[in-house]
DNA sequence: TATTTTATTTAGATAAGCCTAAATTTTTTT
DNA sequence: AAAAAAATTTAGGCTTATCTAAATAAAATA
């Protein structure tokens, strides 16, 4: 049985990871948490001794199966009780996450389905996210084209439609990868391509070929 | 800022002094606390250092004003949740103790407010036993021990003064509720058993132990 | 490439709570 | 009142999670 120190690396590092599952870096583990990264290196030792992290020495980490599966339940219990304060108790929504932060490390699998049921099985709490399932599983996403957004919007990309080389060659050469940030600046109706900003960096068009061939969602 | 260690102590000292506030032994708190004696008289040494207790090497110990009223807002706390987990989440009230022991842990003084309100300010929890108020202050009623009564009265079972799963499932077993009918039918001298008749229907033998431990009140 | 800067890890302490074993005080029994 | 029993405290350790300061590795820059 982890202690709720351990549940709040582990979600910290799930939610660093991001989408890709990148490895995490000390330092980022330390700010999310308001430790010294000596702490944290200390922890993620341990965390790996536990088999909940792998871990190498200067090299970041990632979650084990089973450090995902409790962080995500430890998320899961985090955005009901949210919901349950926004919608029973009244709260606004910018003064939950604090109460929210202590709740989730309340331990019965009973209550948390209960909870659930008293909720209405919700699907997202009152930011928007997603809620995982009793399995750990997050609502199926929803997938968009890329040509199927409006100007303005900020989306993940989470596949593509088309494997040739040259066209993997040729998201590689624009920086295009999973998990890449994709803004949508601007839409060139007389051709329909579309002006992107991509990681917050470079800014190009991408014509409607390409766009079509992009599956992307909305954040997760 | 306490931690929930301290909380717990202060509960358990709380409970222990009783209605006198008699000093309270460093035995008696080691049991209810599933800890060592030793590690009680350390524990003790620190909470009077706070200024929480009030400690005589060997005389025992008793709450100071402030450690009081941190108690009973720990009280409130777990009676409230108590409340939400029968009212609201339809657990039995013999599964919900484990869970407010957790619950009452939690750090907010708008959370409990809100609790409280969305409760329908509750003067009792499903145990029957009364709610401080904000204030830490108990609702004033007149309760009864079972064994304090005439042959011929007719109460109503208001509470429990023993929360053990063996006792909650017994009353379980013989059909006794919170406000239940109990008939006193006979009283047996030489043991002190009381013979009842319960919601007009079964009758039956309970024992001293037993009996002590209802808390009843004539009306309803 | 050499040097500087940044990131990370190690070493050594600390505080809270807990433990066992031994010492001491209080209470009970003879 | 003396001896035995019970209750309590002290001494010395342990674990978790944290910290500061120093050492080392990696990355960035000249």
């Amino acid at each position: 049985m982890q202690t709720s120190t351990t549940e709040d690396y582990l979600k910290a590092i799930f939610k660093l990871s991001g989408p890709l599952k990148k490895g995490v870096s000390t330092n980022a583990i330390s700010e999310e948490l308001s430790t010294k990264a000596s702490s944290v290196s200390d922890m993620v030792k341990k965390l790996s001794d536990k088999k909940l992290v792998h871990y190498v020495k200067y090299q970041g980490t990632t979650l084990t199966k089973e450090g995902e599966k409790i962080a995500l339940k430890v998320i899961r219990k985090h955005r009901l009780w949210e919901v349950f304060l926004v919608e029973k108790l009244k709260f606004g929504w910018d003064e939950i996450h604090e109460i929210a932060e202590q709740l989730e490390h309340i331990r019965s699998p009973k209550l948390i389905d209960k909870l659930d049921a008293h909720l209405g099985f919700p699907k997202n709490d009152p930011h928007g996210d997603p809620i995982p399932d009793k399995d750990g599983l997050f609502p199926k996403l929803e997938e968009f084209k890329l040509n199927e957004l409006e100007i303005g919007e900020t989306v993940i990309l989470i596949g593509v439609s088309e494997d040739s080389k040259d066209f993997l060659n040729f998201l590689d050469k624009i920086g295009l990868k999973l998990g890449s940030r994709i803004e949508i600046l601007d839409y060139f109706n007389f051709d329909k391509s579309i002006k992107v900003k991509i990681n917050n960096n470079s800014v190009l068009t991408l014509s409607e070929l390409v766009a079509k061939n992009l599956n992307i969602s909305k954040e997760n």
